[in-house]
DNA sequence: AGTGAAAATACGCCGGT
DNA sequence: ACCGGCGTATTTTCACT
């Protein structure tokens, strides 16, 4: 990992579809080197995927809100994540240390899909309560901070 | 927006590099009338980019929280906001309806970091206090709802 | 909106340095 | 690790439906 493949991972990720050839004439190199790197990057678990970003909105998802989940005394951690993740309108799941054990991200369509997927979470096994954090309006999701020293860092 | 554009954001949400000529077959149309529609999908709006996935820990960042954001009496939500952008560490950051008025994820390398990055929020215009959360593990992150009805929406 | 054909470009492999 | 080059596949435009 060195500047140049921290210049390609900040290319990718500014835009993931970025051909080969247009990668090298921004690093500076050949299009076949470029493509070795890339592959080692993949390889190495470095890079995890692509993904196209999509507008919530624009697929009828129009409220979000953070829940956190509170345990029973008895409960098993690793057994209610992967309860949390069977409920599709949950998008993060962090387990954390607060007062509750979770906290989860969910997407829904509206204030209905908001009570089912609160509900759903109540009634795990394992989980004794919730409290929920309706989001208002998201200023930034998911900005990600640049692979190189050089580039500012910001404060 | 019909099927066969869902069945495209899905496909490029699970592979943003496809070429086009892979959509055309995923989708049976021809690689022209797919290359049309993603172009139409990008100029509406619904696809907003194109991003490489890249293992936080690989670049040095192993820690993250949680940080909600509380604002003293006279303080404008905006102008908060905005020098909330600016502090690099900031990934997401939501106005939210609950005793805070923001919550905030920090990506940091470190304790350090993320003293540094609470420190960095605390003394904002406007802002009266914060009370942080520290994310022990993460289950999972920006996982994503089929744009299909089709498709499984689990519970 | 979609197709098929054609030119430009890019991919992906190989040998060489 | 990188380069140049080659054959194949893909992209992207265009006329037509």
């Amino acid at each position: 990992m060195d500047s140049v493949d921290r210049a390609l991972l900040d290319a990718l990720r500014a835009n993931a579809r970025a051909t080969f050839a247009e990668l090298a004439r921004e690093v500076g190199l050949s299009a076949p080197a470029v493509h070795e790197r890339v592959g080692k990057l993949e390889a190495a678990g470095i890079i995890t995927g692509y993904h196209a970003a999509v507008a919530p909105e624009s697929l009828g998802y129009s409220m979000s809100a953070l829940v956190g989940v509170f345990l029973s005394d008895t409960a098993d951690e690793d057994a209610v994540a992967e309860q949390i993740a069977a409920i599709g309108a949950v998008e993060d799941c962090w387990f954390v240390a607060g007062e509750e054990s979770f906290v989860v991200k969910v997407r829904v369509p509206d204030i209905g899909g908001l009570e089912r997927a609160i509900r759903d979470l109540s009634k795990l096994d394992g989980v004794s309560r919730t409290r929920s954090t309706v989001v208002l309006s998201t200023r930034f999701e998911g900005r990600v901070q640049s692979a190189r020293p050089s580039a500012e860092n910001a404060l």
